[in-house]
DNA sequence: CTGTATCCGTTTGGATACTG
DNA sequence: CAGTATCCAAACGGATACAG
């Protein structure tokens, strides 16, 4: 894992949920819990802490805890989190490239 | 899957071989079977030969079998293919940032 | 040499119930 | 509201044997 430093990074991002959560992050700046599940709609509130929990231990995004009642928490991209956007952007660009040449093919 | 591109680019890649084998195509133009085989240290000649189909189904390499003995085939990147280079180019130095960063932080 | 068929252990994702 | 604990099913990776 450690030798490559693209699968680190793909690593990073593995599963199903990891990518969309950087995602909904990079639009709202900041988010909490209960509105970040509503938004990626199925995920259960275990699945959203193990994700949250593994991308923070990865300095993706940081944990602001208000020791209010009811609680409060809310989490947003570090500057490292921020700075995958551009990857993202170009493997998009990509992806859309390998879309289309699979659906021109399709008709074979 | 569909509906996001990067995600579409992220499943293709997807597993614990697609990556290296792309890697190594990239260096060496064509390969055969075996070569690939002995350079992916670790491989069983099933998950090869299924993970080279899954590439080749998203026309990211193309396979070419010459009618020999003993039989010679060898695989190569398509156009497509080769285009992926720079963003994975662009997510290793993110990598090693990201890599970086958690080294740093450490000692804490 | 280049695969396929079968079977199996591990990992991953998730449903459900519960807590401070 | 923001999680944790427990348990379960499906997907993934692989070992082994075998085939053209």
């Amino acid at each position: 894992m450690n030798d490559c430093p693209v699968k680190y990074a793909l690593n990073i991002l593995n599963g199903k949920w990891k990518l969309q959560i950087v995602w909904e992050l990079n639009q709202q700046e900041k988010i909490r819990f209960n509105e970040l599940q509503r938004r990626l709609k199925g995920i259960s509130s275990f699945m959203l802490s193990k994700n949250l929990d593994e991308l923070e231990q990865y300095r993706i995004i940081v944990r602001k805890q208000y020791n209010e009642v009811p609680p409060r928490v809310e989490y947003s991209l570090t500057e490292l989190g921020k700075a995958i956007h551009p990857s993202l952007e170009m493997l998009g660009a990509w992806g859309i490239r390998a879309f289309n040449e699979m659906q021109n093919q399709r008709p074979s």
